[in-house]
DNA sequence: ACAAAAGTGTTTTTTATACACCCATGC
DNA sequence: GCATGGGTGTATAAAAAACACTTTTGT
């Protein structure tokens, strides 16, 4: 506040000085699942300058003039993959002083600020975009290194969030394609939520009552055995569910 | 944007200006439960500033130097009212181009960032912090007016935390007192949650079964009627239930 | 024919909901 | 003694969990 004999320059002055500048970044945690070998996967890239040079990092990128929090962490998104259908929500925002080593005493108080995203895409179709080899990767989540920052535990945030979000919202079908069968569905959970989150006939017949979706009556055979039904997701359907919780599992 | 003849040092200017820099507040949801008249209140100040001059708002405040978002959270809190017991946790960064009207153009991109904080506080034993009259004051939920920048929808945002936190975690003994009886921590919940969430008897014989209340074995007396037991939360107890989703209602 | 994958049904257990009733106290 | 708030129990319905079984395909 003001004080009663400072000048009004002055004042403004110390005011300003004693509150923290801050740079903006959005880090994204972004999963998806291979489902051809049932493997949960998160998107990392090598960091090519400092800090922490040739570290494993989260994806992610400082704030522009003009742009949303959401439009950087589409943007950071874009920048490496390709990919039409995605489940994006933000997570978290760290900001504890020091979390960037970039903020020396030398740099007038500059803090670094990370307001991290969750993502969910679809692997099959995500195409990363060429860079530098090697320097963009999925790693199964269980294999994931020593990351820069502290971006660890905005993994570990994420991974937690990923796990939620799959019990009690309808993020799965925003990355199955548009017709899929319920294997396919009990199959994705499994490999998020661990193979003995519910056995695979209660898991259908529960999901069927709920009545969100729709048998399509077209037959997919996967080699041996009888025909799979193509299910869709009935988004109408679903609206009364919106709001309330635990609909799956 | 530009141009690739653009010499080293300009090129780190013109990057530098196409960031945005950003000052970064905190704004607090604070709730409270005022038991007598079951009421449901949250903790507004009047803005005694330009922009929103004389409108009422979350109290909030800009991170200061070396301060984290939470220290910066609790110093609002601290600043507004006295308490000892209470639950607070980050709800949601809203950092949208333009929220907030100081980012005139003429600012050279000065972006507003508000780290959302949501916090439930014991409502007898909170005291407020002698301000000008009525710059602060506890408001029910239903009657909040309109609020400076996008407070009302920050504040819907935590009321739906508020009610998701009460189903799922142990939020109510951080601001109960140490000894309650069973209705205290009824009423509790039917104020946030409205009168039909549960049977009173249900919802009783629920939580005691989860075995991490401890009857102390004092009565207390209220008015006429039975004499009620007065309880405690047993944190020990309650450990194994720490990660697990829906432990009550 | 038989293995493999999809899909149905049945039984048991657990949990939720509604509500009737007993208990201890003040007045 | 009776109204008042506290506390227990029971009967019914719904949901979750376990698992046996049928159907339809490829080989």
């Amino acid at each position: 506040m003001k004080s009663n004999s400072a000048s009004n320059s002055q004042s403004i002055a110390v005011k300003e000085k004693s509150l923290a500048d801050f740079k903006v970044g959005v880090d994204n945690v972004i999963f998806s699942v291979d489902s051809q070998y049932n493997r949960l996967l998160v998107l990392l890239r090598k960091r090519k300058q400092e800090p922490f040079n040739n570290c494993w990092s989260l994806p992610g990128t400082l704030v522009r003039q003009g742009e949303s929090l959401q439009d950087a962490a589409y943007r950071t998104l874009a920048e490496k993959i390709r990919v039409n259908n995605l489940y994006l929500e933000q997570l978290y925002t760290f900001g504890n002083p020091g979390r960037d080593p970039r903020e020396a005493p030398e740099s007038f108080g500059v803090r670094y600020l990370s307001v991290s995203y969750f993502a969910l895409v679809r692997y099959e179709e995500a195409e990363i975009i060429a860079q530098p080899t090697g320097n963009l990767a999925w790693y199964q989540v269980p294999e994931v290194p020593q990351l820069a920052f502290d971006h660890n535990e905005i993994l570990e945030y994420g991974y937690r969030r990923l796990r939620n979000k799959l019990e009690y919202s309808p993020i799965a079908f925003d990355v199955l394609p548009e017709r899929f069968t319920l294997n396919d569905l009990y199959q994705l959970y499994c490999t998020i939520l661990g193979e003995n989150f519910s056995d695979y006939s209660n898991f259908r017949s529960r999901l069927l009552k709920l009545g969100f979706l729709s048998d399509t009556g077209v037959k997919v055979s996967r080699g041996a055995g009888r025909p799979a039904s193509l299910y869709c997701f009935d988004a109408i359907a679903f609206a009364p569910f919106k709001d309330k919780p635990l609909v799956f599992i």
